[in-house]
DNA sequence: TACATAATTAGACAAATAACTAATTAAGTG
DNA sequence: CACTTAATTAGTTATTTGTCTAATTATGTA
């Protein structure tokens, strides 16, 4: 993980967990993020800055514009960060599956 | 979950994170976690006042002592809502289970 | 009661955070 | 080049957070 610490901070702020749930579908450009909330272009830069700094999203620059898109590798860590706590450790094993049986 | 904006800024601070871990295996009383902390206990009290306002964390008093012991419900929250944005919402469903297939 | 122990609450303060406006960088277009 | 658009960086400010010391509450015991 990152840092576990920078994840978390990240993950502190309801404005940037939007951004991650906006992300789990498509990647988006940071203007079409930024339109549906509530706040300045800047804040919005910022915002995006830190989820960059966690690891929790990636970017690249097409154009003018640049995209941004979840990085999935990191929430896989926090949920292996849940599971530890979730299940008492050393007396059961753990297994993340889909439903179809996948990782 | 208690309030999802509690329990993730809960999370955000790594004293908190640790005991949650402390937590993992057995309930300890506030002085025994505060002992194992560079810290003094109002601060230790401080941070299981957060926890315990995130629902993370619950409190019985038995004598002069106050015995803490993790909320494993709002740690499964904590995981559902991983699981959302891990897996493309639509999809896929999810299940969640141990090596002995227990819930 | 008087004292000790466990823990919290109150209040102060420095550091971190999230928001804004203004300025800047980067890319596209006439 | 001049201008527009997309986005970030710089700098300021109010609020929140984490820590401390001092005071208080609650319990147990001589």
């Amino acid at each position: 993980m990152a840092s576990q610490n920078k994840v978390f901070k990240a993950l502190a702020d309801p404005t940037r967990r939007e951004i991650l749930n906006m992300l789990r579908r498509k990647e988006m450009t940071a203007g079409e993020l930024a339109k549906r909330f509530d706040m300045t272009k800047p804040s919005m830069s910022h915002h995006f800055s830190v989820l960059k700094g966690a690891d929790l999203i990636v970017s690249r620059r097409d154009g003018q514009q640049i995209w941004y898109a979840l990085n999935t590798t990191v929430v896989q860590d926090i949920l292996t960060w849940a599971l530890g706590l979730a299940h008492e450790s050393g007396t059961q094993k753990v297994k993340l599956r889909t439903a179809n049986n996948e990782i």
